[in-house]
DNA sequence: CACGGCTTTTACGAACTTTTGAAACAGGTT
DNA sequence: AACCTGTTTCAAAAGTTCGTAAAAGCCGTG
């Protein structure tokens, strides 16, 4: 997840920058309002933390900007004098946080999340969705088969996911690396055929003879059939 | 959809209603707590944003007296960046969230969302709502099990509230930290477990096999089961 | 300003999950 | 049948997350 780091003060970019990363995000920084309206349009970051007080365009004006653009992306601003922020700014600007200098790594970590969560497409997910036989609950980290109930991880949930939403299809290993383990992310080993093989014994009613999601050969997994369903 | 704005700040009051409008709710303004508490028995508004800090009257007592003649309509507290949100006192008082100033646009459009679509299907419960056979009294700050007592803190009282909200679902340990603490909170401990665990040691039968409040392992807690039990 | 009662943080073991490497296995080809 | 390729399984190593006791921090009281 790209994010745009723009602050005058080296110190202050680099900490920042750093704790992003340390945390998975990829900090793209901007010496200065003009570097981040350029960086803004090269890299299209998902969220933006803006410093207010920038040599040449200030983060205001860089929050104006960037909001004739687009009114959805998240900002967030920091500033040195928290005196000088003023409400009616963050209301007009549409700005999404303000933190006040001088910030803890945790507190920047938590507001960025709790922006992102916030400005998160409000999809609520559909509460259930069957596959095969298993009622899956996304929400509860659950499952159901024949009344019995099935505790599920984050990442069982999202393989269940990702099969029902491509029901039917042939889906490839490495979308599933994609999708359920993040993008830059590459087990080059049996880490999903464990995940599936674990999964099989807990969902599936013959283990051995897996019904929910079989597998296709060089390719990856499948759940359900294409046309003409028949475990005959 | 009426909503009170109580600030003596006019920039506030202002750019808040300016906001609030803009989204379609009718905003009725008030400049300090008296003001306030007229307005409330005009108006009836559906919901309440109180600042803190006001001359005369402030918003804990408003909220006091506005509680004492109804105990359902939500109220959202605004603080200014310097005072400390006492999040204790505010629950106490039965409120249902906090802003802290600066805030952005987006910010106190999505919570006070949040606090109406929490307020309007369950109003706030009668006086006690159940889990797993516990019977909880917030308005007491105490619960039931078997007929027999237990006193509970307002921040234990959250963090059920939060959990029959939401029964079934695993409830991230964010949202807890938002809900039960407010915001500004960035716990890098276990602060969280250890209240769930005192809470256990108090409410459940067996602590070590907790039915009330099961962990959902790197998620958080949650309490019952499945919502939609049968989709026979 | 010490004391008692809370709450939060620290520290660390226990429990659990994920990843990995090795080896057995299966399907399809030659 | 021998081979090649990709899959499954196993067991163990790594890595996380959780629970809790104990220490530290806070706050109002006497």
């Amino acid at each position: 997840m790209k994010v745009l780091v723009a602050d005058d003060d080296p110190v202050t970019r680099e900490s920042v920058q750093a704790a992003l990363e340390a945390e998975g995000f990829a900090a793209v920084t901007a010496r200065d309002g003009d570097e981040a309206l350029e960086q803004w349009r090269i890299h299209r970051p998902r969220l933006l933390c803006l410093d207010i007080m920038m040599p040449g365009t200030n983060g205001y004006e860089v929050c104006r900007r960037i909001r004739a653009e687009d009114d959805q992306v998240p900002i967030l601003f920091l500033s040195a004098k928290s005196e000088e922020i003023d409400v009616v700014v963050g209301l007009e600007l549409g700005a999404d946080d303000f933190i006040r200098k001088p910030f803890g790594k945790r507190e920047i970590l938590a507001r960025l999340r709790a922006v992102l969560r916030r400005a998160a497409p409000a999809r609520r997910e559909r509460k259930c969705f069957e596959l095969a036989g298993l009622t899956v609950y996304p929400a509860e980290l659950a499952a159901e088969r024949d009344g019995s109930n099935i505790d599920l991880s984050p990442r069982e949930v999202a393989i269940l996911q990702l099969l029902h939403e491509r029901v039917g299809e042939a889906v490839p290993r490495h979308d599933f690396l994609d999708r359920c383990w993040g993008l830059d992310y590459y087990p080059d080993s049996r880490t999903l055929d464990q995940h599936i093989s674990k999964l099989r014994k807990r969902i599936e009613i013959d283990p051995e003879n897996p019904v929910i999601i079989t597998t296709v050969r060089s390719v990856g997994y499948r759940s359900g059939t294409l046309r003409g369903p028949r475990p005959s």
